[in-house]
RNA sequence: GGAGAGGUGGCCGAGCCAGGUUGAAGGCGCUUCCCUGCUAAGGAAGUAACGGGGCAACUCGUUCGGGGGUUCGAAUCCCCCCCUCUCCGCCA
């Protein structure tokens, strides 16, 4: 939700229309707060009267009260109205509000989906090795796509051995590097509420791509974002307190909707997949700051198991409702001879923070807090990469040199019998 | 899954059965001041959040888990939902 008092700001106007929201829906919404703001003028005026009348049956005396509850009848009629009326400009104006995005920031570009801007490239771009990563998954005998779409339909995989552990030692890997940084791991839930996903965002705009469990009203997060998010909801922080640094650990489902066809080899799109999630909850005077923390570790991982790759500093047009920027760092994957996205980092601004109400405590009142979110190691998606920068000519995998410690010290595997 | 108890301000805890100066007693904590020859004890005052109006003093509205309802009036009555605790059952 953007902060309905900065409307009448020119910068918080065009930062909404370099992301696409139109000129016309901005004023609109502009307009209906105005009409909002005098109904609520009116019907406090008319609960401060109806107050006053009952207030005062209640010091009368028995003979005086029949003629005062009628008078105060009255009052409430006139009341109901005023409260429907207001009630219904509230709706429509909260329904046009939440079509509206949190302004860009001024250090995003212009324009479109691949109009984002190449702000630092890391590596070369070999060429493909033998095998592409689907087939050298199955080579390996890591990935089996055919007995997961047997099991569960298409688009989800086994993992078996050096996969699995590679993905431990990854997810190990990540949580040392976070911890050391002062975040904090965790295991959220998978299973969420409705009400949950609203307040994190994801509902309505993303609803299609969620599972849902019709059975008890619960939903498959997409991201360990979601129930992250949930963490401080409603609470009241302490700026001193601030940072809250998070690293989240969990499984993320997504329905892939409209993806038919799309990137259909291999794990590089999945239902299901385990993700390291980083999630920030800041002050508003230090979440930029915190922004590029996140972009550090992102590159950090990348550089240390030594994958060529791009960051993006996205353009406006492609950026989501929430995010005021985001950074995405693409992999050079070698059989598609193109930069593919493996993690991303957004700040959110206080845009989800005012859903979720969460506000930071102050001499003078209070001020929602910042949020902030990036990916520190998605897993099926990482193992990709791996699987073709770190094949042999021999049909072998060496293990990168920052995660044998964490499989055991082996440095290299071959292929499952 | 079965049975019961309960959710009140930063915390604890009255009020609910008999609806009306109760935005909410009392206590703890916290802030300021007083006293005290010493980081204790005692005394006084203040101390919810959010939204609106006002330069301000101040004032109006909303909020007693959430949402509906009854009523002139609901923390108090009715309905639905959520959560917590206890006992039984089941179980990794």
């Amino acid at each position: 939700m953007i902060d309905l008092k900065r409307l009448s700001e020119p910068e918080y106007r065009s930062g909404m229309q370099r992301k696409g929201a139109s000129a016309d829906l901005i004023g609109q919404v502009a307009a209906l707060n105005d009409q909002r703001h005098s109904a609520q003028l009116e019907l406090e005026r008319l609960r401060a009267e109806s107050n006053t009348v009952s207030k005062a049956i209640g010091k009368a005396s028995p003979e005086e009260r029949p003629a005062k509850i009628e008078a105060a009848a009255v009052v409430k009629t006139a009341l109901a109205s005023a409260e429907q009326s207001y009630g219904a400009l509230a709706d429509e104006l909260k329904a046009l509000a939440l079509q509206l995005p949190v302004p860009a920031h001024e250090s995003v570009p212009d324009g479109g989906e691949d109009e984002g801007t190449v702000v630092a490239t890391v590596g070369g771009t070999p060429d493909a090795p033998p095998m592409d990563h689907a087939d050298f998954g199955r080579h390996l005998g890591w990935v089996d796509t055919e007995l997961g779409a047997d099991v569960s339909g298409s688009r989800f995989a086994y993992l078996f051995g050096g996969a699995v552990q590679l993905e431990f030692a990854l997810v190990q890997w990540a949580l040392a590097k976070l911890m050391a940084r002062e975040f904090i791991p965790v295991v959220p839930p998978v299973l969420v509420r409705e009400q949950m996903m609203i307040d994190a965002g994801f509902f309505p705009t993303d609803e299609h791509q969620v599972y849902g469990i019709g059975s008890d009203d619960l939903y498959l997060v997409g991201t360990a974002e979601a129930p992250l998010a949930g963490v401080h909801r409603g609470q009241r922080l302490t700026a001193e307190d601030l940072p809250f640094r998070y690293c989240g650990f969990s499984s993320c489902f997504r329905r892939e909707a409209g993806t038919y066809g799309k990137d259909t080899r291999g794990i590089f799109r999945v239902h299901q997949f385990d993700k390291v999630e980083m999630f920030i909850w800041s002050n508003p005077e230090t979440s930029w700051d915190e922004h590029e923390l996140l972009l550090e570790i992102e590159r950090e991982i990348l550089d240390e198991l030594e994958l060529p790759y791009q960051v993006v500093n996205i353009a406006a047009g492609d950026l989501g409702g929430a995010a005021a920027k985001k950074y995405d760092c693409e992999v050079w994957l070698p059989s598609e001879g193109a930069y593919r996205e493996v993690t991303s980092c957004s700040n959110y601004l206080d845009y989800s923070a005012r859903r979720l109400d969460t506000r930071i405590k102050g001499e003078s009142g209070s001020v929602f807090a910042h949020t902030l979110n990036g990916t520190a190691i998605p897993v099926a998606r990482m193992l990709v990469f791996l699987m073709e920068h770190y094949q042999q000519a021999d049909g072998t995998f060496t293990v990168p040199e920052v995660l044998r410690p964490f499989c055991g010290g082996i440095e290299s595997i071959a292929p499952r019998k």
